[in-house]
DNA sequence: AGCTATAGGTTATCC
DNA sequence: GGATAACCTATAGCT
């Protein structure tokens, strides 16, 4: 690849590049040794060094300034202003306190629809090797051990024993009927792009094993949908703990998934999704025995 | 070293 | 409507 770079200058609480990239949203992304941020989106690969006062870029793409812009939202959201109005939460002020800089990515909605398709009860590092062994195996090479991930014509060629073989387990009957269901119905991701909030669910979750949270993953890291909160177990204990005390004896049913939503909407507005991304962190990465 | 619980859920089935 | 189990398996966290 031709590499084009470009020199971003932003502090780290307007985008810690690496609790951004490694909060659970991207699964294909990798640092190494010097804390250079390695990934792939479309057919572009993105390389990420960040200092102080600014991140260094670098992607195959001929417009790095803007791809980069695109990628983390930057035009669209304020999120340093967004933190500042949510700091009367105070388990968000805890949160930004300790790890500021966290933002939504618009990422690529194929790979990301496919990827999600795969995080059902799985960790990330799970999630991340079922991903990286499909699009080594079956994506087009576009780097020193890079591979975009496969387009849904290489994804029709898969088998589901070559997918249990890398792991996928129950989700990999999944993956194939996703791809064929979206050729069948010739839905492309412009199509789902042009979408109101509730019409991309509906669609979605017509998908055998995208549930409602797994829509809404979708919905906020690919469709820009800020206002998406996807409830897995970990926001589903925050919104229960801190926001809506009468879900405390209550399971996750989808009444009560749409409950946890609604408390997080009146606190946080139309940006919900990216509070939810601040917030999950914090409680998916602290330690058992901090905090209860 | 071997064991268990859990992991960013979804769905069929039962009440 | 809501509760329960089953679906796969890598791995962290125990003994």
């Amino acid at each position: 690849m031709t590499p084009h770079t470009y020199k971003l200058h932003i502090s780290t609480s307007a985008l810690d590049a690496h609790a951004t990239i490694f909060s659970g949203q991207l699964f294909r992304f990798t640092q190494d040794h010097k804390g250079i941020i390695v990934g792939v989106q479309g057919r572009n690969v993105i390389q990420l060094q960040q200092t102080p006062a600014a991140i260094h870029a670098q992607t195959s793409n001929p417009n790095t300034k803007f791809f980069i812009n695109d990628f983390f939202a930057l035009e669209t959201v304020d999120i340093e202003l967004l933190a500042k109005d949510w700091h009367s939460v105070p388990l968000f002020a805890a949160s930004w306190e300790n790890q500021p800089g966290i933002r939504i990515t618009k990422q690529d909605p194929h790979e990301c629809l496919f990827a999600f398709l795969c995080a059902s009860a799985a960790p990330i590092s799970r999630i991340s090797q079922m991903l990286n062994t499909l699009a080594r195996h079956h994506g087009t090479p576009i780097g020193e051990s890079l591979y975009a991930f496969p387009t849904i014509e290489q994804l029709l060629d898969v088998t589901e024993a070559e997918l249990r073989s890398y792991g996928f387990g129950f989700r990999a009957p999944r993956i194939i009927a996703a791809a064929h269901f979206l050729v069948a119905n010739d839905i492309s991701m412009d199509a789902l792009a042009g979408l109101p909030y509730s019409e991309l669910v509906a669609t979605l979750t017509k998908i055998d094993g995208c549930g409602r949270k797994i829509a809404d993953c979708i919905a906020l890291f690919a469709f820009g949908h800020h206002h998406a909160v996807p409830v897995d177990t970990h926001i589903w204990k925050i919104a229960r703990n801190h926001f809506a005390p009468n879900l405390a004896d209550v399971s996750l049913t989808p009444k009560n998934y749409q409950l946890a939503v609604d408390a997080f909407h009146d606190r946080f507005g139309d940006y919900a999704g990216w509070a939810q991304q601040i917030l999950f962190y914090q409680q998916a990465t602290r330690k058992p025995k901090s905090t209860p």
